[in-house]
DNA sequence: CCCAGAAGGTACGATCATTAGCTTTAAAGC
DNA sequence: GCTTTAAAGCTAATGATCGTACCTTCTGGG
């Protein structure tokens, strides 16, 4: 079924996300790519329709992945824990890989089915997490937003190394999950 | 004291952080300021290094910026008010200025003593608007990491399009404020 | 009036993305 | 096994961009 047996779109995606994680966005090239699937660069073409596709299939990737995390972060536990397990999980994944900060913060193109559905697909988790408080969908909605803000915010700065300081990171983190559950369980007894 | 009496780096800065906020980061090049200068690209080496020096200065102007409309904010305001009045400007500046959310998350370079400093500036107004509650230093510094990233969060996401539901932002925002005026209070009355 | 230095220009090299068109090869059918 | 065919890869070439080297032209101070 292929020729050369050798490249395909996932192991150029693959390759392109190894270079991302190791050296940021802005190293992220073509050529980059090509020379490590030991390829000429317009070779890549045959597999990708151009830089920003290939964009698209590792933002793809990176917000799949990070809702399958969440997902399991999520699975077995209730209320306060399966909030601080996700913003756990999501925290752990941005430190892993401080570089993808990118792909959970741009907005899904609204013509992109495919990248709205898994950005829609992370927001799911938060919701079902969020569903034992009793929010009627409005609430939830802000709800959802201000879980989501508040940890991809800090997870976000944490990867940039926004947080220059010495005082021990995990700790502030400590005291933000806590300020967010109580938070979530005071908006959800005020009516 | 200049030939010509045409550009200077101010004006260059000018010209590209206008270019920034038209068209976004991606689209910040030297030729398109060297175009809007009216003037040679090579040209624009006598007033900035190259395009990384150019980056920066933006970023010192938008962090500086940012800087006084915090303080302007919080000027004649005392706790719950002084953090939501701060929070708010941080959001309308982002409102105004989406595209320039990337200036404010980046790390300052840790030899850039200019940049680290005008990004202290932000940290000493919440760290100032923190200070009738109490907090010892350490916990100063959870809560303003905290404050920080849940506001930071917020605004980066609404201005790189991430809320995409037809749900009032507005309604979103309230309620962070509140979670977080809450929060602050429990963290600082808790021993 | 002169002239030193700043501001600007031209020419050029390097890196990339991208397109066009040619070549090779593996797989599928006979 | 042999042929065909389409996928996979290549070379060549174009245009944008950053950056350097070096030349030219003002302009303001002496």
């Amino acid at each position: 079924m292929s020729p050369r047996a050798g490249l395909t779109t996932d192991a150029v995606v693959d390759l392109a996300v190894k270079i991302l994680d190791e050296a940021g966005p802005g190293e992220l090239t073509l050529a980059k790519v090509a020379e490590r699937a030991g390829v000429a660069a317009p070779s890549l073409y045959k597999h990708v329709k151009n830089l920003a596709d290939l964009k698209r299939l590792i933002d793809l990737r990176i917000v799949r992945e990070m809702a399958d995390a969440l997902r399991t972060a999520a699975t077995g536990r209730e209320r306060g824990d399966a909030i601080k397990a996700i913003a756990d999980a999501y925290r752990a994944y941005l430190q892993h890989h401080p570089h993808r900060t990118g792909a959970l913060t741009a907005a899904p193109d609204r013509a992109d089915d495919e990248l709205s559905q898994a950005t829609h697909a992370v927001a799911e988790v938060v919701f079902a997490v969020l569903r034992p408080f009793g929010f009627d969908h409005v609430q939830a909605v802000h709800a959802t937003r201000c879980l989501r803000a508040a940890v991809h915010g800090f997870a976000g700065l944490e990867a940039s190394g926004g947080f220059g300081r010495p005082e021990d990171v995990d700790e502030s983190f400590e005291v933000l999950k806590t300020m967010l559950v109580q938070g979530l369980t005071n908006y959800s007894e005020q009516k």
